[in-house]
DNA sequence: TTCGATGATCGACGATCATCGAACATTCGA
DNA sequence: TCGAATGTTCGATGATCGTCGATCATCGAA
């Protein structure tokens, strides 16, 4: 059991106990829809360092939990660096259809 | 124009003008999605003493008028009633699958 | 061991929100 | 014309939210 310290992380949410409300909530915000569609135009992660928006690093931090609280994204902490990814498949067995309709609307 | 008076009514938005985080943040909260889950279980209009919640006639009134304002719903004034009913057809063409893809999801 | 970097957390601020009762406007019926 | 019914608006209240700077905890590198 030497292995490389899992360093516990942020916690995630099982997500069949997260309800649809958390889920809207957490994507009627200008600024978390933004960085869910960010993370939805590439495959993968996405570095904590590489999310540029114009607000303070305490309020993106404050962003990040409130979507990482409502099961949409997952945080994966490596040595002192940080790295998201969206829950989409994991989203899509539980809100079929809603991550991708939402993404969708909103490139219009 | 003796024809039977309008009267003017509330006002609705045009639904280009509604952007999706307000859409989403009219859905973001249970009694507001709790009313448009119900006027989806029918088709056509819903009168306004049909809906029945444990909230204060005022607060009903509020939460309507933040739907109207997103553009999910339309109220018709007839006398003194008055009568909702979902902007479906709109929304599918603004929004597509936006209200089927929330209403299918918060059925489980 | 110490130091710098990275992100989370804290405390505070103003803004917005959900809620209520009261007052109001409009309409229909007596 | 008057009064009851219906729904909107107003004002107040307590809660929540987005934002920030400051502080803290953790980790890798020197």
């Amino acid at each position: 059991m030497t292995s490389r310290s899992v360093s516990k992380g942020p916690e995630h949410p099982v997500l069949d106990e997260v309800g649809l409300v958390t889920v809207l909530s957490a994507l009627a915000e200008p600024t978390r829809l933004r960085i869910v569609c960010m993370l939805a135009e590439r495959e993968g992660e996405r570095a904590w360092k590489d999310i540029d928006l114009p607000i303070a690093q305490s309020t993106l931090s404050h962003h990040l939990k409130i979507l990482r609280n409502a099961g949409l994204l997952l945080n994966r902490t490596e040595g002192t660096r940080c790295f998201v990814s969206l829950r989409d498949q994991e989203l899509e067995s539980r809100f079929p259809g809603l991550l991708e309709t939402v993404l969708n609307c909103r490139d219009r």
